[in-house]
DNA sequence: TCTGGGGTCCTAGGACCC
DNA sequence: TCTGGGGTCCTAGGACCC
């Protein structure tokens, strides 16, 4: 049976959940920044036409607050987060299958579904516009790679209203629209491959799709090979469900300011410990391999900067912050010089494993159930109480080294005291 | 002055083993 | 000076995504 996946998503998503819940913003230029304030994140169609790039520093366009009321937003996850969560319960009525692929993005499985494909997408288009005030786009295919363009298509050529689907054309007028799409607008083909690719001659989509498929495979490789193959219509990449479990877990920020002290850097990096911790804990998993990095950033003379990164193995896999905590202040202490103007520290967690599949120590038996009861405490009181209320004195209490928000809009719909009130 | 964060997958090459 | 072949596992690094 043909296969008809739908990529439905968010336009300029968390700039849209900004505008929910302020109207005065609509038509008006506007700009969500990444954390710390730093880079352009999301635009809206305003934004967009004043040349504002994506991912542009936000210092690079700041002067056009003043010159031309550009609006712009600290972002702010627990609002676009929650938001998110209602538009896919939404989408997940609409097919008996589907993927959650990021905060914006879902995969809808309609094969088998005896229905109108356009005017399906349309009815989900207007939904999403009337129940959550977000406006989305559905691309529609045989594979998840044509779906995915298929929503570049319905997003770029205003004339199909938002819903594209390749199969409403014919093969030749498929091959003249692929002959127009300039390859690096294919799903996994980024910034390296395109040049690379464009250098052998193949420019559009529809090169690509007419390659030989090994000679992509011997030039580049196995996945670009898929790619390949999903443009052709040859599914090989499949849906998946969407409660995985990560196979790893990061954590990191840019400081708000330069951080030049071990202290200060302890306090971070035991922080990031207390939160990759508990989203090990969330998903039921214990980690074996705890590692961390510090950075002074690309941005800094040669002479200046000192990126580095370790990590240690745990004797006994765990997801007990104390133990996480240690491990990564450990593995601090050697990677720390003094003298350096820090920008950035993270950890990570590998080695993750389900946490029913422990392969302990001898003496572990008592420790570990002890070490349960306590973070399955902690993490409770933070459900219940907000996060943050049981914490470790580790992470410091000031935390002067915390990240800007300089403009952070209300959680309109995750705080009681932020909610927002229709007079 | 100011430049995000959290993931995935693949490959090459080294370590180690018989 | 001479120094096999093949397999597995792990890691680092590179590419990509949003």
């Amino acid at each position: 049976m043909k296969r008809a996946i739908a990529l439905v998503d968010g336009n300029n998503f968390y700039v849209s959940c900004e505008r929910i819940f302020n109207p005065a913003i609509e038509g008006r230029p506007v700009v969500v920044l990444s954390n710390n304030d730093g880079c352009v994140v999301s635009r809206s169609p305003e934004a967009k036409a004043l040349g504002i790039r994506m991912g542009v520093p936000f210092f690079e366009v700041r002067r056009l607050v003043n010159s031309h009321g550009l609006v712009w937003f600290s972002s702010n996850y627990a609002l676009y987060g929650d938001i998110s969560a209602r538009m896919m319960e939404l989408l997940g009525e609409f097919a008996p299958r589907c993927e959650v692929y990021s905060i914006d993005e879902c995969f809808l499985d309609f094969t088998g579904m005896v229905i109108d494909i356009n005017r399906h997408g349309h009815n989900i288009r207007d939904r999403v516009r009337r129940w959550l005030g977000i406006a989305t786009c559905v691309g529609v295919g045989t594979s998840k790679t044509l779906a995915k363009l298929a929503n570049h298509v319905a997003k770029t050529q205003g004339h199909y209203g938002g819903v594209f689907d390749w199969e409403m054309l014919t093969a030749g007028e498929r091959d003249d629209a692929m002959a127009r799409l300039d390859v690096a607008e294919v799903w996994g083909i980024g910034r390296r491959l395109a040049p690379r690719l464009h250098d052998m001659g193949i420019r559009s989509v529809l090169d690509l799709r007419l390659a030989p498929a090994k000679r992509i495979r011997r030039r580049f490789s196995v996945t670009l090979e898929r790619t390949v193959a999903e443009l052709n219509g040859l599914p090989c990449i499949e849906l998946e469900p969407s409660e995985v479990r990560r196979g790893q877990i990061a954590a990191s920020r840019s400081f708000g300011r330069p951080v030049t002290a071990l202290d200060e850097m302890r306090e971070a990096v035991a922080s990031y410990a207390i939160r990759a911790a508990e989203r090990l804990r969330a998903q039921h998993s214990l980690c074996k391999e705890v590692g961390v990095y510090v950075e002074t950033g690309r941005f800094v003379d040669i002479a200046e900067r000192y990126n580095a990164s370790s990590a240690v193995p745990l004797t006994v896999a765990s997801d007990d912050t104390r133990r996480i905590s240690a491990a990564a202040l450990f593995v601090l202490e050697r990677l720390w010089r003094p003298g350096y103007r820090y920008k950035k520290a993270g950890i990570w967690l590998g080695g993750l494993r389900p946490a029913h599949a422990i392969q302990t120590d001898l003496f572990a038996g008592y420790e570990r159930t002890r070490s349960a009861q306590l973070m399955t405490a902690m993490d409770a009181i933070n459900r219940n109480y907000g996060m943050h209320t049981a914490t470790f004195a580790g992470a410091g209490i000031r935390q002067p080294w915390r990240m800007q928000s300089a403009r952070l809009s209300p959680r309109y719909t995750t705080s009681w005291e932020e909610l927002a009130v229709v007079s």
